[in-house]
DNA sequence: ATGCATGAGAT
DNA sequence: TCTCATGCATA
């Protein structure tokens, strides 16, 4: 039953802020920290607005363009300065916003630190470590034929959540395995969660003049979250 | 840059 | 089984 007509960005700034209907942190919901300690907000480390964080994201990625890093050397500099190592994917998507709005909270501190370090040492030797992979027997990747996805995208519009059973039929009618068709749905449900989906690129600031936007395609239209479980502590998609 | 995949934790 | 964070492999 939903019954909000999806997704209308005011193209105006008529109103002053809070237009994000699904936009939260975690400042909602909070845990109770034993021990008790102050939490108030400082400046900007607590939940930033997805403004902020596009704001972040565009700057990031000009920045570690111009100090001559690529994605995958920030990833690797992660690692080895505060132990978590990201891959090229992760860095490239932070910068296109293409994580949920939570991912992208729990990232932005780690990569605002590494800017920082990044051009604020002048010739940092920066020793690069590399702890052993863990070799995994990884399925190879399906591809799936072009016109076999649009028939999954057109089931995917009408029922995001296929049973167990509709998938083992869908999957028997397309010829592909149960598992790869699981699957499949499993991403296309993240892909709609996330910041900026594809088809709207992160407006600029001058205003949204962009209306080629066809007419009855097969754009996805955003509905924000099942009636199912609202509002719990995600930053879902807006927009 | 993105598609399909894995795995841990939540339901 | 789903979600969610994440990445190998590939276009």
């Amino acid at each position: 039953m939903l019954e909000h007509g999806g997704l209308t960005p005011p193209p105006d700034a008529a109103a002053g802020q809070g237009l994000h209907p699904g936009l939260r942190g975690e400042a909602g919901g909070e845990h109770g920290e034993l021990g008790g300690h102050h939490c108030q907000d400082h400046s900007d480390e607590e939940t930033p607005t997805s403004d902020e964080m596009e704001q972040f994201a565009k700057q990031f990625k000009q920045r570690r363009i111009k100090l001559g890093f690529t994605q995958a050397d920030v990833g690797l500099a992660l690692g080895t300065l505060y132990g978590n190592v990201f891959s090229q994917t992760t860095i490239c998507r932070f910068e296109a916003l293409q994580l949920s709005f939570k991912n992208m909270c729990k990232l932005k501190p780690l990569l605002n630190k590494w800017l920082e370090e990044a051009d604020s040492s002048t010739g940092s030797p920066t020793s690069i470590d590399k702890i052993a992979a863990q070799g995994r027997k990884r399925k190879k990747r399906t591809s799936i034929e072009v016109s076999v996805k649009g028939v999954l995208e057109t089931h995917f519009l009408k029922c995001p959540k296929p049973a167990a059973q509709e998938i083992s039929s869908l999957a028997d009618s397309l010829q592909l395995e149960k598992e790869v068709v699981r699957v499949w749905f499993c991403n296309r449900r993240q892909k709609e969660k996330r910041m900026t989906p594809p088809g709207e690129q992160p407006q600029h600031d001058v205003f949204c003049v962009s209306p080629p936007t066809l007419l009855t395609l097969g754009q996805p239209v955003y509905h924000f979250e099942e009636p199912s479980r609202i509002a719990k502590s995600q930053g879902e998609g807006f927009r």
